[in-house]
DNA sequence: CAACGGACCTGCCTGC
DNA sequence: TGCAGGCAGGTCCGTT
C-alpha cells in the first residue's frame, strides 16, 4: 500500500474528480474486503452527495450529506475515476456510480483495504479514534516522541510506525527517516534521547513531503488516481538497497528484520 | 499496559 | 516447466 503520501496523492487526485457529485448506486463484486460490507450499502448511499475528501493517518473520508464513507486501501489499494462502462478488471470490487455518468473504482488485490459508512462523526468511529497525531500538525513533536517512548524497551522502528503515537509512517518511510536521523532501527525507544527525537521528527516531515511533492513514492505496483506510476519518484536511500553502498560512507547497506518487517540500515551512519 | 505472533489475501520472484 | 517457499507499502486481534 501506500503509505500516507500515497493516500494523500490519491486523495489529491479524486477530490476534484468525485467532490459535489451525486451518487445513484453501488456495485460490489465481493462480500467485502477486510470486513464485510455494510449491509444495504447501495440503500444507504443512493443519492447522497460527496461534499468532500479529507485524509486521517491513511484513511480517506467522503464526507456526504447524513454521514462518511470511511476508505482504508491496505496494502494494495488503488482508486480511479472511470466510466462504469469501462470493464471492471480484476480485483476491481466496488465502483460508486454517480449521477453525471462517472463512477469511482475501488480495486484492492490483496483485499486488506476497507470500505465502511458512519453516520457519527468519524473520527469518533473505534478505527480512527486512537490515532495519533498527524506528522504535521504540531502535537507532533520530539517531545511527543521523546515523552511517550521512556520505558519502552520495543524497537524505535515499530515504535514510530505505531498509528498511536504518531500516523501515517509506514515501513518504506521509517527505514528512510531512520537513516537521515541516523539512529539504529532496532535501538529500544525508551533509549533514544530528546534531541535525536527532534531529529528524527524533522526527518519524518521531509522525507514524507518530498513523497508527497513528488505525487507518492513508491516502487512496485503504487499508481496515482489517473494510473499514472509513483516508480522512482523520489529516491529511497535504504529501503530495498540491501547490499548497495551507502550514499553517506560508501557501506554495503544491511537488511533484517523487527516487527516481522523488512529493514534496511546502515550499520556505520546510524547508531 | 506493552510486546509479540498470527491472521487476513493475492501476486510475484527465487531456487530447486 | 512446475512447484514450494518466501516476501510484499497495513493493522487488527488474541495471547503472553
Amino acid at each position: 500500500m501506500p503509505e500516507l503520501p500515497e493516500v494523500e496523492t490519491t486523495r489529491r487526485g479524486i477530490a476534484p474528480l468525485v467532490e459535489g457529485k451525486t451518487i445513484v448506486s453501488v456495485v460490489t463484486r465481493v462480500v467485502g474486503l477486510r470486513w464485510p460490507f455494510p449491509p444495504h450499502l447501495g440503500a444507504i448511499l443512493a443519492g447522497r452527495t460527496i461534499y468532500t475528501v479529507e485524509r486521517r493517518a491513511k484513511y480517506l473520508l467522503l464526507r456526504c450529506d447524513g454521514g462518511t464513507l470511511i476508505l482504508h486501501l491496505g496494502m494494495t489499494g488503488h482508486l480511479r475515476v472511470v466510466s462504469p462502462r469501462v470493464p471492471p478488471g480484476c480485483h476491481d470490487h466496488v465502483d460508486l456510480v454517480f449521477a453525471d455518468g462517472s463512477c469511482l473504482r475501488f480495486n484492492d488485490s490483496r483485499r486488506f483495504g476497507a470500505l465502511l459508512w458512519t453516520s457519527d462523526d468519524p473520527a469518533l468511529h473505534p478505527l480512527l479514534a486512537g490515532l495519533g497525531p498527524e506528522p504535521f500538525d504540531e502535537a507532533m513533536s520530539g517531545e511527543r516522541l521523546y515523552r511517550l517512548s521512556r520505558g519502552r524497551k520495543n524497537a524505535v522502528k515499530p515504535y514510530i510506525m505505531d498509528q498511536r503515537i504518531l500516523v501515517g509512517v509506514g515501513n518504506i518511510y521509517a527505514s528512510e527517516a531512520l537513516f537521515r536521523a541516523g539512529i539504529d532501527p532496532a535501538r529500544a525507544a525508551g533509549r533514544v534521547g530528546l534531541v535525536r527525537y527532534r531529529r528524527l521528527t524533522a526527518a519524518i516531515r521531509e522525507v514524507l513531503d518530498a513523497a508527497i511533492a513528488a505525487g507518492g513514492t513508491t516502487i512496485r505496483d503504487f499508481s496515482d488516481s489517473e494510473g499514472r506510476p509513483g516508480y522512482f519518484a523520489i529516491q529511497l536511500q535504504v529501503y530495498g538497497r540491501t547490499g548497495e553502498p551507502c550514499l553517506h560512507c560508501g557501506e554495503a547497506i544491511r537488511q533484517r528484520r523487527l516487527g516481522q518487517r523488512s529493514t534496511y540500515f546502515c550499520r556505520f551512519c546510524q547508531h
